[in-house]
DNA sequence: AAAATGTTAAATGTCTACAATTTGTGGGTG
DNA sequence: CACCCACAAATTGTAGACATTTAACATTTT
């Protein structure tokens, strides 16, 4: 294996599916959620729970009103969906420019291991794993070059836009566009990387 | 009075305190807080406080590590201070191609309040009200163009921008600045607001 | 009959106690 | 002397009970 097994919190279990449900349209927009529900669902009490419902509050899938309790937020309107696009732009980009040397052999073989699990998604068309590590492909490029800082200006963003893709968006080309990134950084080719990203962005 | 008395929340109450002593700076990066002694010194139980220490890590003013608590996160290496910027003036221009003949004279005369809150705080030589005001004028820009939704794009970009400035840029300028800003926006001079707008963010 | 008001049920907000994990310390060993 | 292991203190994570608020419904009044 490639690294130690490491333990996930229960927290962030509860968050991942709960963000699967919200962005694979299980859970459509204004569905409320019921703390006790959820606690029950999941086999813990209200406590972690109710972290994770702030959590997903501060990441835009969930709105909360006093008490009253949270729901899925609605899809974005075109002209915020365009604004996110731009600045989801500008984050990768900045963050391709800091990286220009700065990735290993082992990161590179990561990278690869991220595009073969998107390939196996696609094959099987399993749209979600698709998602998943489309996400993962960028968050590491992210990750690798601004941190938790970056990610955490990041993620958000990317979870509200993908709340959009309604099936709508083909994963047709995703592959072959994550392997011009990649290949791109590679052979450490800045702008090839850079306009291939801007392209795989919509 | 300008609009009712609404009761605020106890966890937005400590939430606004501790964000205010972490941007003054009373609060130094890499201090740990410690959740019993929050809850003492505001006089609840820690299941609030939990909650705030929460939504501030989401904010990026704190930094949380697995069962090891949170404490305050350092302030930006220029180059992410700089992308921050530039998303900021992105999202704020935005906000104000989409206020084109949205304000009414009631916005108007709650954001010459909010001025002349500014410029009292000035005369009076508080910073940390001037900061205050500051975020207010702004963020009733960004309510107005884009309510909740874009606020919370907003606002965790500021609050982190924010936490660099340790005095360092005066305020000497703030007045006029945002002065020239509301000026352009009653004249409906777009360009001119943008302009200023972008003189304002640095 | 419609509007306002009182009541009730269900949900969230909060508190206390307990369990689990981490960190620092001390003693032992190579 | 450095290193490692075990133990203990402190802090966070979780659970369950209680308090408070909200929203819906029934009731009363005009």
């Amino acid at each position: 294996m490639r690294e130690a097994n490491k333990i996930i919190p229960v927290r962030e279990q509860i968050a991942d599916q709960l963000r699967s449900d919200i962005i694979s349209g299980k859970l459509a927009p204004n569905t409320k959620l019921n703390e006790q529900q959820l606690a029950n669902r999941f086999g813990v009490s209200r406590g972690p729970v109710r972290d994770v419902l702030l959590q997903l509050t501060k990441e835009g899938l969930l709105v909360a009103k006093n008490n009253c309790g949270v729901s899925v937020n609605s899809v974005l309107d075109p002209s915020m969906q365009e604004l996110m696009i731009d600045i989801r732009r500008r984050i990768e980009v900045h963050a391709i420019r800091n990286l220009k040397g700065k990735l290993t052999e082992m990161d590179f073989a990561e990278l690869e291991d991220i595009l073969e699990r998107l390939q196996d998604a696609f094959d099987a068309q399993e749209f979600h794993e698709v998602t998943k590590a489309d996400i993962d492909f960028h968050m590491y490029l992210i990750r690798a070059a601004g941190g938790d800082e970056l990610v955490n200006l990041w993620y958000p963003i990317v979870l509200r836009m993908r709340m959009n893709y309604k099936r709508i968006s083909d994963p047709k080309d995703c592959v072959d566009e994550h392997r011009a990134i990649l290949d791109a950084l590679k052979a450490n080719k800045i702008n090839v990387a850079t306009t291939a990203l801007r392209a795989n962005i919509k």
